[in-house]
DNA sequence: GACGACTGGTACAATGAGTGAACCAGTTGT
DNA sequence: ACAACTGGTTCACTCATTGTACCAGTCGTC
């Protein structure tokens, strides 16, 4: 029976967003009322997150202007504010999980889509199109896709199980090598998979899904990430932004 | 960033370990201060999640006595202390998903499995063979045994994947078709599985597993369950002890 | 420059969950 | 009768969280 504070959930959740790409370095956090507003706490837990992200080197607060992310944290980050055990996961470990899921999701799916779903994906889509070039959208109508698939297929437990990997989910952008161009294919892939899915076509669909999870794989592209997080100690892991080269 | 109450965890697990068979009817629970011990809480929690379990009327508890698990549930269970959406979900949802999960670990931990957890599967399996009769133990065993399966693929994501869906994974023996024999048959099913990672042979794995999985389908067996969870209102659902018939 | 509207910084009182210890009151077996 | 268990009750304490109020910087606009 582990209670975990208010505040220590926010800043897991916070460095999750950061770590997706979701608030790049240098970008301003929204202020501590709207994040009051947001995740529905009080300030002064608000204030407390943001004290253990500021202590952690991965946001500087400025009074009177706001809370900014910093583009290196000043310390390593304790493993109890990340996914437990990220330190020991590889991006391979994450792809066999999301295959073994997302598969399995969208086999289901391309009998139990609704037509708003679809409709919904259909949107998605269009709306990625015009976001190649806006990394943090980019990702969360990435992440809307492929959560919109998963509970398409109609399966509680499935749903939870995909959510318990959320967190792994978001770190997989971390991993993920990235490289002008990448987001336009990943268009198409997602296309194909709607497409799939539109004609109910359910082996087609899982080898679209397939081949967008494999695409993303370590061994494909061969450049190094702009993102990348690097077990430090046993106990902790830093967080690093580094310069695609 | 919803705060859920430590009595309110208690009541669900205590629930979970009544509903797979753990604490049959009419059993006793561990005394308050024992409770204590293993959940490492203090007894006032312990008493405020019986108090709810007293009142749900699924345990009656007699001063100088304890506490027993009645056969019949005085009220309704409120969907809080059930697994999310539990009135949806069917056996086939519960199966589908823990063929996607165990089906990709077993085929890595053909791979990765150590010669401890091959040592720890051993044991259980022969202690499964004397326990055939003694269903809470069985229980117990069978789940330690897809445990430590999962752990074996050494997959820290596919682990978090199972741990969410362990709750439905205890329910899925209230849904499944129980008859004398089984039990063997299960042991039977699990020593197959058992060989196949000694000689670490992937693909006789994954079909060892497999078979073991969809003989829990609901078609397979006939008869009616000893112990079935019946959705009653949209908000709540009724646990029922049914006699075999 | 002055103002208003934002930002973070601080303080304080109230609430409620959870703890830990003490003691009472029944039950059970020796 | 007694010891050793069980559940039932009370109380004082800690601490996370809330809600409110107000202070202090910053920024854009009249």
């Amino acid at each position: 029976m582990d209670r975990d504070s208010l505040a220590n959930k926010l800043v897991r959740t916070i460095l999750a967003e950061i770590a997706a790409g979701g608030q790049a370095a240098g970008s301003q956090l929204p202020s501590e009322r709207a994040l009051t507003e947001e995740f529905k706490v009080s300030r002064g837990t608000v204030r407390q997150a943001l004290g253990v992200l500021e202590e952690l080197g991965v946001i500087e607060r400025r009074q009177g202007s706001g809370a900014f992310v910093k583009n290196f944290p000043g310390r390593a980050i304790p493993s109890r504010y990340l996914p437990p055990k990220i330190t020991n996961i590889t991006l391979d470990d994450i792809l066999s999980v999301r295959k073994a899921i997302e598969l399995t999701a969208i086999e289901l799916a391309c009998d139990r889509i609704s037509a708003a779903n679809l409709k919904t994906l259909t949107t998605i889509v269009a709306r990625m199109e015009t976001e190649t070039d806006d990394l943090p959208a980019f990702l969360k109508d990435d992440m809307a896709f492929h959560e919109t698939v998963i509970r398409s297929s109609d399966n509680c437990p499935l749903v939870t199980a995909f959510e318990a990997v959320r967190e792994y989910h978001r770190y997989a952008h971390v991993f993920t090598s990235r490289r002008v161009g990448d987001e336009r294919a990943a268009v198409e892939q997602h296309r194909r998979i709607l497409l799939a899915l539109r004609r109910r076509d359910a082996k087609a669909a899982v080898e679209a899904l397939r081949r967008h999870l494999e695409s993303l794989a370590s061994g494909k592209s061969g450049k190094k990430g702009v993102l990348s997080l690097c077990a430090m100690e046993s106990d902790s892991v830093q967080h690093r932004l580094v310069t695609t080269g």
